[in-house]
DNA sequence: GTCTATAGTTGGATAGAC
DNA sequence: GTCTATCCAACTATAGAC
């Protein structure tokens, strides 16, 4: 990680996001950051209250970029399904997981309403996003009117997360890369 | 967990079962297993060699479970697409996520071969057994011949273990349920 | 703001008595 | 087979000097 010309806090946020994505919160150590960010102990309390606190710091921080990177995608012209499509099958580290999705794996992130919290907006205006743009293909008569914007909705959110799910289990990203091809197969307009 | 009446190592097993559902391998210490069987340090290391080796045999049997609990919902008759609904709404303790498929987040699971090696089979073994399903339902001409079976299986995998995550992250259960009819609103043959 | 020192707790395991 | 004692490292801070 490249963290020269970073403020001492900037570069602790880093090194705990870089962590939780690698490790886990569980998995992650006070020590580990400061190694990771080349700063002190003292540095550290000095900044941030404790692990908690730089965590919550990190977190928010990876929501709001994983909510930019997807709306970059989203929030362009073309078809309903040209735009799951290209949400779908846009890059993705795929064998480190989702940065934030992996946290719901995480029991001291669930068992901590506070921590807990960005994870659970930022996911639920995912669904949320992609629900709109299913109701607008659905009232283009693009897709069938009987499919439920939010049911979709949550299909795709699920198909990416499982995918790196099967991904990791197999060391492979191939399983990732087949499960969106399914959905998508099965969610393509009638050519 | 009843223990009562099960052999020591069993007791360790079923404990380490439980931890690694509830806190993953990282955030299980062995002094949790003990205190959770109800046994003592020096019997653990009498019967294991340390927490890899317990970790290991534990996988193994939930692993074993799974399978047989999926093949119970998935060897019967009925269409494919029955079977496959049957398997996506069957039963399952949603908020706790899945046993095998949580373990992929785990980041020391994911560094061993050897533990990984459990949870690769058996989500290879999943997608391989739906894989087959969905065949023959092409094949029968109840789905579109257009579909690949093994890009449909991997979806629906994933939609399954997905929707952990997006259950886990909101707090409830609704979302696993969304997703899964999403997916079984995409897969429902014309009617 | 950053550093070093200190401290209590837990992690993960070994040794040896019983 | 099980128990207690012991061990060293790591975890998660706090204290106080600089």
């Amino acid at each position: 990680m490249y963290t020269a010309g970073m403020s001492t806090p900037d570069r602790l946020i880093e090194a705990t996001r870089e962590l939780l994505w690698e490790r886990g919160y569980v998995g992650m150590s006070p020590k580990a950051i400061q190694q990771h960010a080349g700063v002190g102990q003292g540095s550290m309390y000095h900044h941030f209250t404790g692990k908690p606190d730089l965590a919550l710091t990190a977190i928010r921080r990876t929501a709001d970029e994983l909510r930019e990177a997807a709306d970059r995608v989203l929030d362009t012209p073309g078809s309903a399904y040209e735009r799951i499509s290209a949400y779908l099958l846009r890059e993705r580290d795929v064998l480190r997981g989702c940065p934030v999705g992996r946290l719901t794996m995480d029991p001291d992130i669930i068992a901590s309403d506070e921590l807990r919290e960005p994870v659970d907006e930022t996911i639920a205006w995912l669904r949320g996003r992609l629900a709109g743009i299913v109701r607008e293909g659905v009232d283009r008569g693009e897709f069938a009117p009987s499919l439920v914007p939010e049911e979709i909705a949550a299909s795709v959110v699920a198909t990416v997360q499982g995918g790196y799910v099967l991904a990791r289990a197999s060391g492979s990203t191939d399983a990732f890369d087949a499960g969106v091809r399914g959905l998508l197969s099965l969610l393509a307009p009638p050519a």
